[in-house]
Formats: structure tokens, sequence, C-alpha cells
DNA sequence: TCTCGATTAGACGGATCTGTCTAGATCAGA
DNA sequence: TCTGATCTAGACAGATCCGTCTAATCGAGA
């Protein structure tokens, strides 16, 4: 989610997974990551993949069993960047409200750098809905941002809070690729910060 | 949408756009509206929607110019339907709070139905980032939720609480289809609830 | 120097997909 | 009855897509 919700890794220097950082390999990666994500998965052949690459095929089912396996490490990166990416930008001597307000920044980067596409997760989701694999890499980022909402607001991951923060953070991308218009991020920040708001105030009566 | 957010039309006895019941291009368009919708457009190929539908190639061809005016028809037809389960289910005489109640109750439903595989607008821009026409139908659905929404509550479409309403909207579709957990229509449900009575609490003080 | 893993270039087969076409059946209306 | 629109069944071409394979090159380390 990096290239799309966070400002950061691919399309800088980056320093990948700690591979080195121009194998066919880590080229191929790269290349399908943003294909994958700019284009769709389904309609991305590996032909694709291999030409902006300039990766010869053989070396793509060296590294890979297949278009499969390619398309589970491309959403496996996209997990590790936005953790990444989530908690560099997540400073932990503010207070939640400014914390909160760093993960819809990032999505507005990622529109003006022109990055934006979506969620990959539900991009992949919608993609494959019968996949099993891109089932769990799914659930795996559902906890993952449910996590790092809890970790902000000092709640509970099943809580109510984060339950309705989630809800929000993924309509304001929803919201903004039906629409393509920031309004919607703008909005969904707002709204993001009257709950926790309102959290707060609660906490000070209870 | 009327599969998937509000129970109605296909699969029960249903009385289509106005054309006649059993045409080929009717049970073609049925068939192809269940499979774009539950399996995703790319992955569908025509030959499929042909063998389950059980029409001839010919007549795909007689009634449409290729796949994508299949795609589109599909599209309008989910906005045909969408609008009048949204009308009909849409009781003038209840509150504001009964009314929007009744648009998450088409999501569970649906969920019960086993017919829900997301919103089919998105699903099908996140399948055709590229595609102007079904941008084009896109951009006419977002314009139906917004009135609706606006109807609903009596603001202006473009005020900040359709604006929002909006996001919790998606957002709760989104968010189911990414945990499979009615919990997010509930949790987005009662967060709609809330920013409804925050407006007419609003409007009695001002 | 030898060896082995990584890599390239590209041919190839088999599968699938879209769209065209032919040939014939069915049916409703003039 | 004749006509024309609708429909069926299926072959077919052309494109694309995935994965395998061969033959050859490169480079680092033993």
């Amino acid at each position: 989610m990096s290239q799309t919700t966070h400002q950061s890794a691919r399309g800088v220097e980056h320093a990948a997974t700690a591979t080195e950082p121009n194998t066919a390999r880590e080229r191929l990666l790269q290349t399908a990551a943003q294909l994958f994500y700019g284009r769709g998965i389904n309609s991305t052949g590996v032909d694709l993949i291999l030409a902006e690459s300039k990766v010869a095929k053989g070396s793509l089912y060296h590294h890979f069993s297949g278009k499969q396996a390619l398309v589970l490490a491309y959403l496996q990166r996209e997990r590790d960047d936005w953790q990444r990416s989530a908690t560099a930008s997540d400073d932990l001597t503010l207070d939640s409200g400014a914390r909160l307000d760093a993960l819809f920044s990032g999505v507005v980067h990622s529109v003006h750098a022109g990055t934006f596409h979506g969620c990959p997760f539900t991009n992949a989701i919608i993609e494959r809905p019968d996949d099993a694999e891109v089932r769990a890499a799914v659930d795996g980022y559902c906890d993952q941002l449910r996590q790092h909402l809890a970790a902000i607001t000092g709640e509970s991951p099943t809580s109510a809070l984060v339950q309705q923060l989630f809800i929000v953070y993924n309509g304001a991308l929803t919201a903004l690729k039906l629409t393509r218009d920031l309004e919607a991020v703008e909005s969904a920040r707002c709204l993001a910060q009257q709950l926790l708001h309102e959290q707060q105030a609660q906490r000070l009566r209870g």
C-alpha cells in the first residue's frame, strides 16, 4: 500500500525487503507491483511484466512458480510496505488526533503523486474473489490495519471505535476511487477526528 | 445493485426493464449480470455466459455489439435495479432514521440471501480502471446514491452530511467485502444514525 | 580454470478468449 | 404462403495468455 496510501518506497531509491537492489527478481517484483496495482491483476499478462522489467521469461519461472506466486509476492510486499510506512509516518510523540491525521495524509500524498489506484487488497479480492491465498493476504492486511488503528487510539482492535475507523478509512479509499475527488478524503478525515474526540470526551466523563 | 444491497429483482419472478421475460436477450443479460457480479467481469468469458444462459453465440452478437456492450448493459441494469429497489424500500411516511436504516438492511438481506459480492460499480471500476464507459456508469451511480441520501436527510447532495454518509455506506460495503463480517454493516449503520442525529440536534439548535 | 547458479532471448504448445461466419430452424405477421 | 426477424449449433480465425523448453551467456566463487 506504500505507493497508494503512504508516501514511500516504490519509485524512490528504496532498499526493498533487504534483497539486493537490481536482481532480476527484484526488478520483476517491482514492475509487477506497479502493473498489478495500476492496471489490475487479471488484465496484466506476464509477458507485459517481462517486457517492462526487461527480464527474460526463464528468470520469472526460476524465481516464481507462476503468475499466482508473483501475485502473492506482490501482496506480501504491499503488506510489508504498508506496515513500514505506516509505522514510519507514525510519530509516537504526537497525540492520537495527529497520528490519525497522518494516515489520511498518506492517501492525499499518493493522489498528488499520481500513484493512487485504490486499496491494493480490496482490488485484489475483487479481482480474485474465490482465491483462498489472496483471501489470506487480505485477512492479514485487515488485522494489520486494525492493530494500527488500535495502537493510535489506545483501544482494542475489536473495539467499536476501531471498527468504525476501519469503515471510515476504507470508505475514504473506496469513495476516492469512485469519485476521484479528494473531498472524500477530507470528509473522512474530519469524520474520523469527530469519532476520536467523542471517545476522548467519553473517557473524561466515564 | 438490486441483488447486492437490496432484496429484489434478479432471482425472484421479476419483470425486468419492461422487456419480454424470456427472450434470448433477456436470459443473456440476466446470466451475464449474475456471472459478472459474482465472479468478476474480466474472468467471465462470453462462452460461459452463453453456456449458462443456453443462448447461441449468434444471438449474443445479434443483440450486442460485443462483450463491452454487454458489460455496459449490465451496469445500466444495476443502476435501474438499484434505483427501483432503493425507492421501493423507501417508505416516505417514515422518519429519516428509519429510511436510512432501510438502506443498510438491504445490504444485510443480500448477505443472508448469499448474493452479496460488494458494490457492482466499485467492482467494475477496479476491474476496468481505464474504461471511460464504465467510468461514466460509475459516475451516474454515485449521483444516484448521493441524491437518494439527500432525499432521505433533506440535505443537498453536496452537503457535508451526505458526503459523510456516502463514505460510511461505501465503507460498509468495502469492509464487508474485505472481512465478510456483518458486524461491519452494523457498525456503519450505527455510525450513520449518529451522524443523522447530530444533524437533527443541530437543526433544533440552529 | 572450472563450475554452477543466474540470466537472456525466443521458440513453442496448449489453452482460452473474442468475434465472425455459415447453415438451418422457428415463429409471427403481412 | 411468403418474408423477415429471431434463434440455434458449432466451426473457425486471430489474438492473447501461461508455462515449458532449449541454447547460450555471464559472473562469482571453489
